[in-house]
DNA sequence: CTGGCTGCAAACTTTTTGCATACGC
DNA sequence: GCGTATGCAAAAAGTTTGCAGCCAG
């Protein structure tokens, strides 16, 4: 990771070096106020314009994406191969369900293309929602 | 949609019947201050606190569900027939895509069970992003 | 050395909340 | 009249921005 943003032309620094460690390995889709909290210890000069700015990076250079759901805060994803998530109602929790492709078929561009002519689908994003384990039985708690 | 509010033991005000009449046929995905900008000629004490209010009180009676695609405001949907979205990168246009069902199929079970044990999936929400008609050859913005 | 990066704080946007008042039922 | 909705304002939450100084290349 840190590789690549080199050889994008960025500079390694100490904090994107520790924001990477503690990020890439990550599956638990954190949001950019976990990562702050988490580097705070080793970073306590670490400003939130530093973890928003070094996200913004990797996510240019393709090394991240960025998961809007429910409101709060986004949460960022180091999974750089082809998935889709899992979602929680009642807790939040997200999991990586990987998947062959994102790369629409022939049905969904005709039926895109049936609302919405001259639109040019070049991705396919899923979000299967419903209860995990843990909360199987307890309430859902705002829809949002 | 006012008799469903009213079925329901809410209080008809004249607000709320503002907001449904511009909301209900609606299918751009206004932003709430979309909405609150509508509806301040004729309401000029009109209040965001209202707006979200009523907007709330229509979600939980399943009159109206939000969208929340990259960053900024949420977007609310009055669509309640089964459908998906397809999202321009560029412009942020938004189109309903009407689908048989929102419910998952066996394939989508069994693939979210081996990374999530004991998951219900409920409901599959699916974002096709790409780029409508007016933008193509137009730069995308930000990935966000 | 030099421009991109950092840290800090302040601004901004979107949404929520508290509370007194108004009004639908 | 009772109790819920409203309007206003202030606060909260998340993110962005401006700028002086620092440090990786």
């Amino acid at each position: 990771m840190i590789e690549t943003l080199r050889a994008r032309g960025l500079r390694i620094t100490a904090q994107r070096i520790a924001l990477v460690e503690a990020f890439a390995g990550d599956h638990s889709h954190p949001t950019a106020q976990d990562l702050f909290e988490r580097l705070r210890p080793s970073f306590p000069t670490m400003s939130f314009a530093t973890v928003y700015n070094t996200l913004d990076a990797l996510t240019q250079a393709g090394l991240s994406s960025t998961l809007r759901v429910d409101g709060g805060a986004a949460r960022f994803d180091p999974n750089t191969a082809p998935h889709h998530h899992a979602v929680c109602d009642v807790c939040g929790a997200t999991f990586d369900v990987p998947t062959r492709s994102l790369e629409p078929d022939a049905t969904i561009a005709s039926r895109v293309a049936e609302v919405a002519p001259g639109f040019t689908v070049a991705r396919v994003d899923k979000t299967y929602r419903g209860t995990c384990r843990g909360c199987s039985g307890k309430k859902k708690k705002k829809e949002n």
